[in-house]
DNA sequence: ATTCACGTTTACGTTAACGTAAACGTCAAC
DNA sequence: GTTGACGTTTACGTTAACGTAAACGTGAAT
């Protein structure tokens, strides 16, 4: 199971990956968002189950519920399309993107005000570095 | 109160500014976030509790806990400075942005990753126009 | 045969971030 | 003087996302 070329994961193996507990791992399956495998009792995940953690991880990284993750998941599958259904996909599909787009805003101003508190703070170490009685 | 250049704000004038309930507001002051001055009973804001407010909703967007919002609103004033301390508000300030580049590279893939899936739901819609049977 | 390492299911516990409701004060308006 | 609109405190309820623990199965190794 510890193949290099491994087309096939266990669970301890992707928790150990990606720093989460098996717990976790299952936990995700519970809510519908993986579906490995089974053999015997044993679960058997595929490299498909190991990219839609990665993404579930990212979208916890984004501050992104599980549902909206899912969501983000199932939206690169359009399988199942009568007209309307993909006209409300690609509708989600827009609504997420202004999200990200404003939290791409959100972070651009929370990096420059980091700049600013980084400028403040050397200027009052040099301050404190002046006065040290040492 | 409704004053167009207004110094002061209302419980309600914030909530309303900000689509969020006065009792998230008072939320926020428990937990040490906020601290307006009290008019008697009465909350009063400032200038400054609104853009603090404001700092705690961009961290929210960003899915910071308010814990990690209060860390990052402190950072903005280093007045009490030792050295050492100053030293370890650096360290933490550069954590921050680490994480916050870790959020950038995470939307650049989600944005093309919704890219991929526009492309193709677009082409499944074409599909499905060809098929119908209107 | 038993000891591990690893897996399983089931279930109760926990934390964060509020929602919701009750019960009350206050001040301007009718 | 009572009715709203707005404010207050206090307190219990709720949801998401797991943690933690118990109790057990299983196959390879000693």
């Amino acid at each position: 199971m510890s193949n290099t070329t491994a087309d096939s994961y266990s669970i301890s193996e992707l928790a150990q990956e990606f720093g989460i507990t098996t717990r976790t791992i299952r936990f995700y399956e519970d809510k519908g968002l993986l579906s490995p495998e089974r053999r015997g009792q044993t679960r058997i995940y595929s490299p498909e189950d190991r990219v839609r953690l990665k993404l579930i991880l990212r979208g916890k990284r984004l501050g992104f519920s599980l549902d909206e993750s899912r969501e983000i998941i199932d939206m690169y599958d359009p399988a199942k399309g009568n007209v309307e259904q993909l006209n409300r996909l690609l509708e989600r599909i827009d609504t997420k993107r202004q999200q990200l787009l404003q939290q791409q805003r959100d972070i651009e101003k929370m990096l420059s005000q980091l700049d600013d508190a980084t400028a403040r703070a050397e200027v009052a170490r040099i301050e404190a570095l002046k006065q040290q009685t040492t």
